[in-house]
RNA sequence: GCCCCGGUGGUGUAGUCCGGUUAGCAUAGGGGCCUGUCGAGCCCCAGACCCGGGUUCAAAUCCCGGCCGGGGCGCCA
């Protein structure tokens, strides 16, 4: 007989469990001995059907049931099971078969043969069934858990900042156009302009857990056009490294709730993650010159580094603190957009997060005086028209102020040693993919 | 934006340099055998050279163009 109505299924008896799943694999040992093993949430499910065990209409409906296919099961779970693969075995004695799968799959979800990224990211829905796929997300789930407890335990707000601006944001050339009505807006590449806003307003601390775009047409291992940031603004701080102390703080509160919470998930991916050792050591302009010069990469004075130098300092940072996170601080103000304070020198109050090589965040302190804002925008060579529905209101009380804002992805694919941005994005968007 | 590399069954690969078997293998798929754990096994079957042009007796292989994809740099998170 065929599938059973769902509200049978709920009449559970005593010794009974539920289970659910897709069909991961089905073996046949002769007529009499099925074995269907699923994939859940709950681990793997082997389901036994034993001839004389289990209703022989049991077989009927699973006869040439495809990979792939969901199906639940009603049925008694063996205590001293056999199965060794399998984190359950169950003696069904009710199956259902809510969906059947097509036979010739895209890629195959149990890894027997693994497919380039490309082809998982083509069919990502059968990608991330698999559970080592599914451990990045729960992973970077509670690594903004501890992000947000931190931050809403030391006094920040969460806000939204909006997503739609309707003028220059930062950097111009590197926004999404969106038609609006009969105007054009831009999608935000950053919240931070409207983080500064929400200062002058008063919410002295807050932070924006939301997506920026960049139209920029990268092909790289780390970039994505749509990608999430953490970003954190303060106001009355004493100067950028309030900022750092925050940002470290709550870099390693997201760590360590990774390690309470995910170690089965870390296991899968064969990550061995640690609590990074604070604070966090900080190279400054200009010695990161000197720095750069040991390694024999020599960089113009007054200019900022490259990718390479990156991986340097990173190995510098590694022989010298054993520490694979480090600040940069002091970057050339030349190199810095218009709303960095100004240190001594040529140098800005602006500082970089990078781990293991690669640059997670950006931050720093802010220029909250109205007069050298607008310098700085004239500098710049901005259009202070455009600016003006944002500096404006600086003329109106604007206190000490800086921020940060961290790219999730990033960090999640640096601790998990991913190889690629786009693992640690459920669903990336590239130059050449915004589908599925 | 600049530069480099690559497209072989559903998936993943060998073959390409140096042109010439029936395009090999794995896995998934179809059929058969098997009553307990294993990435279960064994036997059989079916399935592919991105597109177009050129060179040649002969092109997966060499050349040109196109399409698609990957990566590096720049810039950034």
């Amino acid at each position: 007989m065929g599938s059973r109505r769902k509200e049978d299924l709920d009449m559970d008896s005593k010794n009974t469990t539920r289970v659910g799943g897709w069909v991961s694999e089905v073996r046949e040992l002769g007529k009499d001995l099925r074995f269907i093993v699923l994939r859940s949430w709950r681990g793997k499910i082997q389901l036994t059907l034993k001839r004389g065990k289990v209703r022989d209409e049991l077989f009927d409906l699973t006869e040439n049931l495809p990979q792939e296919s969901v199906i639940e099961a009603l049925g008694e779970e063996v205590k001293e099971k056999i199965a060794k693969a399998a984190d359950i075995e169950i003696i069904p004695e009710e199956i259902i078969i809510h969906s059947k799968s097509e036979k010739k799959l895209p890629l195959d979800p149990n890894w027997k043969v693994k497919a380039l990224l490309p082809t998982r990211l083509d069919n990502r829905p059968l990608d991330l069934r698999r559970p080592e796929v599914q451990a990045i997300f729960k992973i970077e789930a509670s690594l903004i858990r501890g992000f947000t407890d931190w931050l809403d335990e030391h006094g920040f707000l969460r806000v939204f900042t909006p997503a739609l601006i309707g003028s220059y944001s930062e950097s111009g050339a590197e926004v999404f156009e969106v038609k609006y009505f009969d105007n054009t807006a831009f999608l935000r590449q950053d919240p931070q302009l409207h983080r500064q806003l929400a200062i002058i307003g008063g919410l002295e601390k807050i932070y924006d857990l939301g997506t920026n775009w960049r139209a920029e047409p990268s092909h790289t291992t780390r970039h994505i056009t749509e990608f999430r940031s953490l970003a954190v603004e303060m106001a009355f701080i004493k100067d950028e490294r309030d900022v750092m102390k925050v940002e470290e703080e709550v870099v390693a509160a997201g760590i360590s709730r990774v390690i309470e919470e995910r170690q089965k998930e870390l296991k899968i991916l064969n990550v061995e993650l640690e609590e990074p050792t604070r604070p966090f050591p900080e190279l400054r302009f200009p010695e990161i010159y000197e720095i750069l010069e040991g390694f024999g990469k020599k960089i113009p004075y007054g200019s900022s580094y490259d990718t390479e130098s990156e991986r340097l300092l990173w190995k510098y940072v590694k022989e010298e603190y054993d520490n694979d996170f480090f600040f940069v601080n002091r970057f050339p103000m030349a190199e810095k957009p218009f709303y960095v304070m100004r240190a001594e020198g040529p140098w800005a109050r602006s500082v970089d997060l990078i781990c293991k090589g690669l640059e997670l965040s950006s931050g720093g302190q802010r220029e909250h005086r109205y007069d050298i804002l607008l310098e700085q925008i004239r500098e710049k060579g901005v259009d202070e028209k455009q600016l003006e529905w944002y500096a404006k209101f600086f003329k109106y009380g604007a206190p000490p102020h800086g921020g940060f804002a961290l790219g999730i992805e990033r960090l999640t694919m640096q601790i998990l040693n991913l190889e690629n941005i786009r693992e640690a994005s459920l669903f990336p968007r590239d130059p050449e993919r915004v589908l599925p």
